[in-house]
DNA sequence: CTGAAAGCGCTTACAG
DNA sequence: CTGAAAGCGCTTACAG
């Protein structure tokens, strides 16, 4: 290749990267030459030699078994924010579905693979997180979505400002008495986080929370269901329903409409995730939308910027009203 | 490294490569030092060296404009089993998701960055096919999903036995006119296989085909929906629906609502893809469903086969029964 | 079975 | 502004 254009390897180079201090006749001749025998640096080497990789990887844990058609929607929305968020910033996303024990896999850095981890779990793995929170004390750049950990370097939704604006919406409706479809000791920290919003909001209108409570399920959707049929079991007493995750609400919707009960007429039901299949559910489900998009960028930013004195790293979320509290 | 267990560069290399001529005691010792100073191979040295580069790029076409929220769900399915069986072969995975011409890039192999590449585009994006159907000509490894193109190295749902399947359920749920809901001369060549075999069923059936046809629009919903409408201002006169896929099918069930024709009583409706949305719907919506963990097998597969004789490049398809078409 | 040496293809001080 | 030289951290013939 230097041969080809009558320069010095170091040159090509140069010129290549874009130096400014080569000479523009130069840098032309160079990359003519470069056109013409289809020649590309190789990213091995330059890395190699700069010591840096250009490349961040992103691991999406998931649950055993899963397989591609199974994994949350808002787990790929995620991992496609992040990707471009990424690409925007000059690097390449290096990307893997870890699921079990033997396949946890964090040390890209060390390996040369990359500059920097985005871990995404949405769904509940001890295993995996506990794996990864290992890695963290070898002080490298990590930075979590759904993390149960507070400790660790993480970037979540505004999750008290979903809570509040759910009720505040409900009780806009005319509803008068919501209560929370959730577990709030669950690992999954984040439905805490909505459920204290809840209370916020329910406290600040002088009313009293009111919680209904899910268990481990095989699915969301399931314990969605199943907390909800047991709440009708007992009597029910709320008018609203706040879902900690859309899925969850669908199972609630998929009950509730087993039992008779309608909606929005007589209980009303929000969930959080925007899903895509909550614009197809019956009635189409009321959500609070976070913003991929700012979640991928907040990801990125935090993994370079950790350690800043104020991280942003709360993506802010939105009321999408449908159907299923339009009373 | 090599001070630290008392060998050379050499052994190091060979002991953790896991080469069958060390002695057992020698790896042992190696391993400890490795795990005692948490070292890891560089692998782009290691790469550089070696030649290859162990990793696979996959490339996701956009429309431009998309955000990650907007893309199909059935392409993050894709992207999602060609990771999870590319990872089974011992392969790392370069993800990049590309819409506008600017960042058309396909250079992978030549950088040292993948041994590979794929390609996923479901949607309409001719500008992006354009540019990496020039790539090819470089001799390269590259196979496509989605691709317009009969002569590049494709892997593809088996669209034909998708729309017999779909004929076929829908002769057995008693409907007597099944239309194609479509545009057959798109630039995505599965819609014109899936009419293909619907009209094999028709015909063996006796029965003439009918087509619905589509044009281009915001989204596939709003195409579906606008094609539906305008089929109901020219009078109907089929009695079931099978739409090119799953989207179309989705916009097709909220114009027929909209119009007040009930489905599945007076009209039934079929999709492809089964996407998530379709459990959700109203009625959930009958669907073809690929398979998506063996296209993630099969692309990587056709990548590095290529030049079979007969590489498998069909992905089977399966019916799944719901609401949209019981009656 | 193990070691010394070469070399993968770059980038970057160091000279000129 | 350009070139000669060193070296990034590995793997792999080649000896022994």
């Amino acid at each position: 290749m230097a041969e080809r254009a009558g320069v010095s390897q170091s040159t090509v180079s140069r010129a290549l990267a874009g130096s400014e201090v080569i000479t523009e006749a130069t840098r032309a001749r160079v990359l003519r030459a470069a056109e013409e025998i289809g020649y590309f640096v190789d990213e091995r080497a330059a890395r190699l030699r700069r010591g840096s990789t250009g490349t961040l990887a992103v691991v999406v844990i998931c649950r055993p078994g899963e397989s591609a058609a199974d994994i949350n929607p808002f787990s790929y929305m995620l991992l496609g924010s992040v990707c471009l968020a990424a690409s925007e910033r000059g690097f390449e996303t290096l990307v893997s579905f870890q699921a079990r024990e033997e396949q946890f896999f964090g040390h890209y850095e060390e390996r040369g693979w990359a500059d920097g981890l985005v871990v995404i779990g949405t769904t509940t793995n001890r295993a995996a997180w506990d794996y990864f929170r290992g890695l963290e004390k070898a002080e490298r750049r990590v930075v979590y979505w759904g993390s149960p950990f507070d400790d660790l370097e993480w970037v979540r939704s505004d999750n008290r400002a979903a809570g509040r604006l759910a009720v505040e919406h409900l009780l806009a409706q005319g509803y008068r008495a919501p209560c929370f479809l959730g577990a709030i000791d669950s690992p999954q920290h984040q439905f805490a986080e909505r459920y204290e919003g809840y209370c916020d909001a329910m406290r600040a209108a002088g009313l009293e929370p009111c919680l209904v409570p899910t268990r481990d399920g095989a699915t969301r959707e399931e314990e969605g269901a199943a907390a909800v049929e047991a709440w009708l079991d007992q009597g029910g007493g709320a008018d609203a329903i706040f879902a900690a995750c859309d899925a969850m609400a669908l199972g609630a919707l998929e009950a509730l409409k087993q039992r008779g009960v309608a909606v929005p007429g007589e209980v009303g039901v929000a969930g959080f995730d925007d899903l895509p299949a909550a614009r197809f559910a019956q009635p189409t489900l009321t959500t609070i939308a976070p913003d991929p998009a700012a979640a991928g960028s907040l990801l990125v930013d935090a993994l370079f910027n950790a350690g800043d004195d104020a991280p942003l790293r709360r993506v802010p979320v939105s009321l999408t009203v449908r159907g299923s509290t339009a009373r």
